[in-house]
RNA sequence: UGGGGAGUCGCCAAGUGGUAAGGCACUGGGUUUUGAUCCCAGCAUUCGUAGGUUCGAUCCCUACCUCCCCAGCCA
């Protein structure tokens, strides 16, 4: 079912996909023959910032769009702004994409290496009368842009001849102006309905340093103009983009009609809805500011939504890629319950997370009936469907830690764990009893005292006398381990955080994360759940002799829902 | 109010002229030494609204309503 798949896409899901609109569109191209059954997509990370949740429904997209139909994906990095990127961006989001089990194999690309390409093809549409050199002010250029509701006036330089305008753009090439003083422009119509005709800027000079291309260029791409050109370069059939970019299509389109005779071929773009997340964000400049302003620990603190974020809480690439499955494409605008993804995780740490005990927040139990300094070995299923997986010895004595929320000293309707007088299973070892509640001076239960019955021991036919409803976790006080364990809750109260808000970090949720020092089983050291959560190892703080974990996502609680909504 | 999109169950999402898939959530029931898992059952006479075409419409036509995106020398 979950066959680790090494080479092209490392995806395999336990369901198969559903249709959606942009399966149907390549199996129409298959059908027709459009591409002779080629399927080439690509995922185009800017390299400025962390890749987040969001992302990872566009990789799963395209890179399962082509392992699906036999095709490949690119990896191509969307370097045309050296202003914002740097190479350690690359590595990060290079990291990440194999994280989530992908493998773009020789597909590996940058937008910089067509730079030489994307300027010959820039004074083609010179030499052709399709774009000019502008030299006005950026402010300018602005006011003659017109307004949504009204047209565009041409630049007083667009007529410029052609040779004149070759002779400039060379000299912006050569480093003969100062940043800003003119860009290349396509020309189209000052009075398209379409502000993305309207002459759109398609080179500015930028005299910076580009992290891969270093100092040899000093006029940059802009994205219209590079991205469609990259992806006719690298034969992309299918190039898959968000909505946003539905009415820069046009564009794409008018570029690649006017260089039809030096690309090769007319790559479709097809955009889907992105995808947003109750009680975060997704947005680089508000994750930017958490970070900044401290509210969160980094890019990388198990409460972001960030890939980075994510594999740091514990979530497994298997479970975003089954998230990235179950919520579908579409280009409807939506909202996807975090408790989706919530799931996912749990569905995949289900089968795969063997089982150990941790005791969040403990109360002491004393088994009066127990000889003092006495202990066994019980034992404990690894995974309680998975019997082939083993057991491991858990041990028992006299003083145990329970915990807190498994002891009502009232008990409330349907409540069937301990109480005074109530018996209750102690998970792998034996029946006991409530005798006795003990108190300190502030009336807060400090100790409870029990019996046990000696022949109810699970594993013995003994146990299978007597039943009981009631069945707690526990660990022996003189064997368990203390370890910080980091508990993780939403970011942000507000299900749909509206961060346009001027203060929308009143709207942060304080309690997001809560540390406290828990007792766990000797041997807890992968994501690994019983009763209160599934736990990972936190990958950042953990030290040898100072374990360390992150609550990766709770257990479904069905009492909880009911006792405490 | 220019242009481009979208509106199918609480949340996603198939279906697109023949009478509403699936998942999540939810509700019942069963199994269970995790109130977990697992299993079984239930859960839109209805597809933004109003008209029209048709034997028949979520699907075609018309009008309207609501929401999203666009005026970076960002991507």
């Amino acid at each position: 079912m979950k066959d680790t798949l090494k080479g092209a896409s490392a995806i395999s899901l336990p369901v198969a996909p559903t249709s959606n609109f942009i399966r149907n569109i390549i199996e129409e191209d298959n059908r027709i023959n459009k591409w002779g059954g080629r399927v080439e997509t690509r995922f185009p990370p800017e390299p400025n910032g962390y890749l987040h949740i969001g992302h990872a429904k566009s990789i799963c997209l395209n890179f399962g769009l082509a392992h699906d139909y036999k095709g490949v994906c690119h990896l191509r990095f969307d370097d045309t702004n050296p202003e914002k990127e740097t190479q350690a961006y690359v590595d990060s989001i290079l990291d990440s994409v194999r994280w989530l089990g992908f493998d773009w194999e020789e597909h590996l690309h940058y937008s910089s290496d067509y730079f030489a390409k994307l300027y010959e093809f820039a004074e083609y549409l010179i030499n052709q009368g399709k774009a000019y050199v502008d030299s006005l002010t950026t402010e300018e250029i602005r006011k003659l842009r017109g307004t949504l509701t009204k047209v565009g006036c041409n630049s007083p330089y667009r007529e410029r001849p052609v040779a004149e305008n070759l002779d400039l753009f060379r000299r912006m090439k050569l480093g003969e102006f100062a940043d800003g003083a003119h860009v290349l422009r396509a020309k189209i119509s000052m009075v398209s309905p379409n502000i993305n005709l309207r002459d759109p800027v398609i080179y500015r000079i930028r005299g910076v340093h580009h992290h891969r291309t270093g100092n040899k260029w000093c006029i940059y791409p802009m994205y219209d103009y590079t991205h469609c050109i990259s992806d006719a370069l690298e034969n992309i059939t299918h190039s898959i983009c968000t909505l946003e970019f539905e009415d820069h299509r046009p564009l794409y389109d008018w570029l690649l009609t006017q260089l039809k005779t030096m690309v090769p071929c007319h790559p479709q773009q097809i955009e889907f809805a992105r995808l947003k997340l109750t009680y975060t964000v997704m947005s680089k400049r508000i994750m930017s500011e958490l970070v900044e302003g401290r509210f969160v620990e980094g890019w990388d603190d198990p409460r972001m939504p960030t890939l980075a974020g994510l594999r740091r809480r514990g979530y497994t690439p298997e479970s975003i890629r089954l998230f990235a499955e179950r919520i579908g494409v579409s280009k409807a605008d939506s909202w996807i319950d975090m408790g989706v993804l919530e799931d996912c995780l749990r569905e995949d740490l289900n089968v795969r997370a063997q089982r150990r005990i941790v005791v969040l927040k403990p109360l002491k139990l004393i088994i009066d009936n127990y000889p003092d300094g006495g202990e066994e070995e019980c034992f404990a299923p690894n995974h309680p469907q998975k019997p082939e997986w083993g057991k491991r010895v858990v041990p028992l004595s006299k003083i145990l830690y329970i915990e807190r929320d498994d002891f009502m000293e009232i008990p409330a309707k349907g409540y069937f764990r301990l109480a005074p007088g109530a018996e209750v299973r102690l998970r792998y070892a034996y029946i006991v009893k409530c005798v006795k509640v003990v108190k300190n001076a502030s009336d807060e239960i400090e100790e409870i005292h029990c019996t046990y019955d000696p022949d109810t021991k699970s594993g013995t036919t003994g146990a299978k006398t007597r039943k009981v409803k009631g069945n707690i976790h526990w660990l022996s006080s003189k064997h368990a381990l203390k370890g910080e364990v980091r508990l993780y809750d939403r970011l942000f109260t507000q299900s749909h955080p509206d961060v346009s808000e001027r203060d929308y970090k009143a709207l942060l949720n304080t309690h997001s994360k809560e540390i406290i020092s828990a007792y766990i089983e000797s041997s807890l050291n992968e994501a690994q759940p019983e009763e209160n959560g599934y736990f990972v190892p936190d990958r950042v703080d953990t030290k040898p002799g100072r374990p360390v974990f992150n609550r990766v996502v709770t257990l479904k609680d069905s009492w909880g829902k009911i006792h405490n909504p």
